[in-house]
DNA sequence: TTAAATTGTAATATTTCTGTAACAAAAGAA
DNA sequence: TTCTTTTGTTACAGAAATATTACAATTTAA
């Protein structure tokens, strides 16, 4: 069960596209149209997430937020906003009013089905999947544990989000920089040479004696996963 | 063994519904559409616990709950009653018939599920799980008692509450934030630091010497159980 | 009412983690 | 080979996160 999603968003080719998408992913998927029917709508849906466009025809975002939070049902519902590009107040105004994250129109889907997991995942984490495991590397991010051959391995944060990383793409190379954008918080400036460190120390702890080496150096590309 | 609950309620869908995910909970349940014929049915499949909906077309929830009191068989059934948002006043004249809690409509099922287990376990403590234990730990919410390895420990209230919420998910690390969030009362304004504190001082209580430490600290996400 | 227990916070100590710089080693290029 | 570029390794100081302690305020029990 990978869990039910609401979409409220008046323009019917995103709601299509998201639709679709998500279904496909095995969601169990909802919509509408405007803000006082989906309000209704919603609430017999019951959905785990709520993805919710800031600008409608009838009720702003905020109403609709406001309305959800209020409802001791739905207090905690996860709800993930869509927002126009540039409306940066909307995003401080949606974030005080309870929004759990927002998605910059336009966005691809990958990057709205990664939000959605992130936000499932703490919210609900039986929907959504939390072993990443390739070859013997088993990485299980509700226990926040890793093993190499069923034996465990103490790794720091950095190290763990590095290795999340690279699990959630087995094989395909990252650059210094996609690295540094998606592991590391947004806004911290670090020298990117501080990334070979972190691989050195990330290789020290997931390496075993007589196993194959599983971080492979692409020289001037950057760096992937065996 | 769950129990048996009784559904006396006249809107077939919702009865469907609930039905539906307390006999996947593994509770046994019947279920009738209108209050003269529940009453009958009901005193025949005696139930543990009884959901009843408080506007029905023939009979009213007072003078079914009237009813079932004078039963001597049936004075202390438990009762869950079912009210349409608003009818404040009706929550008030249930509570004084008698009725053990109420849940308003609409509900989610989890939020239901909660109250009869809460209503179940005062009223029938074998029905329900009320001791939550992890290795040699145990955890007895009727006497709201604590052991470790059959020795009684003596935890303060918020301890008490802080080791609960741990029990129910054992090995799953939890956040400051998210415990913050479960363990104290909403609305509560607490320094996320205070929650090392209370850790520290259930660590001291719970910790016998040549036993393992049995809560895990990890560095950035939180804490867990072993 | 007094005494005891409980709570939250702030201050301090301790531990662990991070980023960087400096140098070594390796891989390409010429 | 020799030079250049890129990556590996190491050590270390400062930063960040957690542990511990003490204390005042509040609640509960006696």
């Amino acid at each position: 069960m990978k869990g039910k999603i609401f979409i409220i968003e008046d323009e019917a080719s995103i709601v299509q596209l998201v639709q679709h998408n998500l279904e496909k992913e095995g969601f169990v998927v909802s919509s509408s149209l405007n803000g006082n029917e989906g309000l209704k709508e919603l609430k017999k849906f019951e959905p785990n997430l709520l993805l919710l466009d800031w600008m409608l025809p009838d009720l702003s975002g905020i109403d609709i937020c406001k309305n959800i939070r209020r409802d001791s049902n739905f207090k905690s519902l996860p709800i993930i906003m869509l927002t126009a590009k540039g409306e940066e107040e909307d995003k401080v105004k949606g974030l005080e009013s309870g929004v759990d994250d927002y998605v910059t129109k336009p966005f691809s889907f990958n990057e709205l089905h990664a939000r959605i997991k992130a936000v499932l995942r703490r919210s609900d984490p039986n929907i959504v999947a939390n072993d990443l495991t390739f070859e013997d590397l088993k990485l299980d991010r509700i226990e926040k544990r890793v093993f190499r051959a069923d034996k465990e391995i103490q790794l720091g944060p950095t190290e763990f989000r590095l290795l999340e990383f690279f699990l959630t793409n087995p094989k395909r190379v990252y650059s210094r920089d996609q690295i540094l954008e998606t592991v590391w918080p947004n806004n911290v400036n670090v020298e990117s040479r501080t990334i070979d460190v972190h691989i050195r120390r990330l290789r020290q702890s997931i390496n075993i004696k007589d196993k194959k080496e599983l971080i492979r150096t692409v020289r001037s590309s950057g760096y992937s996963l065996v």
